[in-house]
DNA sequence: TGCATCATCCAAAGCGCTTTGGTAAATTTG
DNA sequence: CAAATTTACCAAAGCGCTTTGGATGATGCA
């Protein structure tokens, strides 16, 4: 029998279950007269302010782990006026019901952060026309203390929203045709999609296929700017017929490759905005009986998503790799400090990718023969 | 250019934030205080009590829209002593700090029903040795109404633990060493990888691989035995070197498939747990010069996961489907009714899954030929 | 017509904290 | 040593709702 990892046993992994219960949940009236302090006192000690000796401070904290007693948030937020959440929104439409892929590690980064700080991560699933009431809803009920918007567009109408809304938001990625300053932090999809396209012209390839997003999400934009401004800068043009933009599916990057690949003018290299539609990128070139990094080579953007990584002696794909889940620890970061800093200016955090080298890529055909025969 | 989907225009997708907001927020009493009525009898027009007359009732309902009037959530939940919020935990080990990859589907299932009743989804990101002590804060502090479970063990001691914690909670899955009742929403894993097994078997193949998940999870666990009653029925036996368990990474599934093929007694057909694995398995009968679906057939299981769906006119894998995202509503419909009505007897639901023949099997090398010379 | 009933509404008391505005004792200061 | 601080605590007033326990006038019934 093969194992893949040890696993650490049962019983060690849970030990912490074993620990006693305090039977009834007290409040802070039952907690301080058991101390013979008053309330005033005892949320004093355990709130960290000054005007409590150390050694009340210290009995006070002892008790209060002994007999499990700790502050009901409920009433708490209502005391301070403070929500001790963030808010994410993830909008599904009924068509393309499709969650993005990169949310679940972008939630475990930023989910990361934010327990260090005492923040509910609190997530709505609303149908995507529902969006705007659910950040007003959010905001008027004082659910949260601020949001992270997900997948920009060109021209997001939610970053005005927002602005208007008065609550603190932080933007993971950004909206070109927004003037307004406001926290954000983004790949620097352009530059990245620029390297991108000069390895691959470097190789030789002078036609590149580009599989990207949809057009009207903001990163899809900026990568096809990166892409446009690498051929440009060699004396290329932009052919339509080698730019295709979609939902980011398995199956939507096997049909458009099969189609770019059995043109009359086929790519000898593509580039793809993720490791899913790469993987369907694949499927198609073996389909074809083409071999991926020496017929055709593929560079994919790689989230660096924890389910399907993009790693291994050599990995499978050539990348500029920019891990999302970083980015969600990032933006965790800045909304922290936006909320505890009303007055505080906004942060922008542009994140480099990195061009890591894998087995997809190799030199277009027609340099390879000349490389064989030299 | 080639577009995958008809997109909608922006003016149309985010109409709704050009409504005017209301300048302040104001609270129940400035707002009763407008109507010139009690906050007693607003709050009751509100939440729909009978002792408000129908006019009243309309007359609230009506300025209350049209001052963007809502209840401030905190004080609404210290006052019903409700959290209005279902927690998730998802724990992350510093070792393989994975995410499963069917999280952000179910969890968009769940969600999904929450919003129907005003639930909340809060999430916790925490290190896998403090899930316990999680559950336990957000069970004294109040923050949830009741807990979903994820990825049981085969004797999980969150269950115990939950009951004695009295939060009412409901398990994604079953855990087969815990003998007491609780409410679940598991699929017929056994009976799928006894019917998936069974499939190829009628194909004709002999020896058959499973790439299962990590042993210590209850579902491997049941795919395992259902694997095994397939194989013990036609006379076969339990070879080791065709059983592999792991985290079902791509990696894991290109390891672990070059591994057994590449095995003195190689098998003809691998079921692997996850579409993940699986594409990984595929990567490795490629890479060896094989074709999947006639020198070597696979069978995955498939949760139907948005982003990669295993479909198209014939599927890619012949499969064993069941949605996660099912799964998902399932479970948030239990649990919410389980809050609802803390006398309710527990409730279980078994979801079948269902057996779709796609592109990844064929009928076994050796019947073939047989076949071919027939 | 007189009394019980019902339909509507309201005042005030929570929910369990935090925080303001104290007080009394201990300590420092001139 | 008296006055001015400082230290260490507390009582009570919120936070913005819900909910209990009336109150008032309209209606029903004999």
């Amino acid at each position: 029998m093969i194992n893949a990892l040890t696993k650490s046993p049962q019983a060690l992994l849970y030990s912490k279950f074993e620990i006693a219960l305090a039977d009834t949940d007290m409040n802070l009236k039952e907690f301080s007269a058991h101390l013979g302090l008053s309330p005033t006192t005892v949320s004093r000690a355990l709130n960290g302010y000054p005007e409590v000796s150390e050694a009340t401070r210290k009995r006070v904290a002892e008790a209060a782990e002994k007999l499990g007693y700790l502050p009901n948030s409920r009433a708490k937020r209502l005391a301070t006026g403070r929500a001790m959440a963030i808010g994410h929104i993830l909008p599904l439409s009924k068509e393309h019901e499709m969650v993005n892929p990169v949310f679940s590690d972008f939630i475990a980064g930023a989910g990361e952060r934010y327990s260090e700080s005492g923040y509910d991560l609190s997530l709505s699933v609303v149908r995507d026309e529902d969006e705007a009431d659910s950040y007003r809803t959010l905001a008027s009920r004082g659910n949260v203390d601020g949001v992270v918007i997900h997948g920009p567009k060109v021209d997001d109408a939610r970053i005005a929203f927002l602005q208007d809304l008065g609550l603190p938001y932080v933007v993971h990625g950004r909206a070109s045709d927004v003037t307004a300053d406001y926290n954000w932090v983004d790949v620097n999809n352009r530059r990245a999609f620029f390297r991108a396209t000069n390895f691959l012209l470097d190789l030789g390839h002078q036609r590149i296929g580009l599989l990207n997003g949809q057009l009207d999400m903001d990163f899809a934009n900026r990568r096809q700017g990166g892409y446009r401004d690498a051929l440009k800068a060699r004396g290329l043009g932009f052919d339509d017929a080698l730019v295709a933009s979609g939902e980011m599916t398995e199956t939507y990057g096997f049909a458009t490759t099969k189609a770019m690949l059995s043109g009359s003018n086929p790519p000898t290299a593509l580039l793809v905005a993720s490791i899913i539609p790469a993987i369907g990128a694949r499927r198609a070139i073996h389909d074809l009986g083409l071999v991926m990094g020496q017929d055709v080579s593929v560079v994919i953007h790689d989230d660096d998503l924890s389910y399907f990584r993009n790693d291994g002696d050599v990995p499978i794909f050539t990348a500029t790799r920019s891990s999302v889940r970083d980015a969600g620890r990032h933006c965790a970061e800045i909304l922290i400090r936006a909320i505890a800093d009303p007055a505080r200016q906004v942060q922008n955090i542009l994140l480099e990718a990195e061009l890591t080298v894998g087995q997809s890529t190799g030199p277009a055909p027609s340099l390879r023969e000349i490389l064989n025969h030299g």
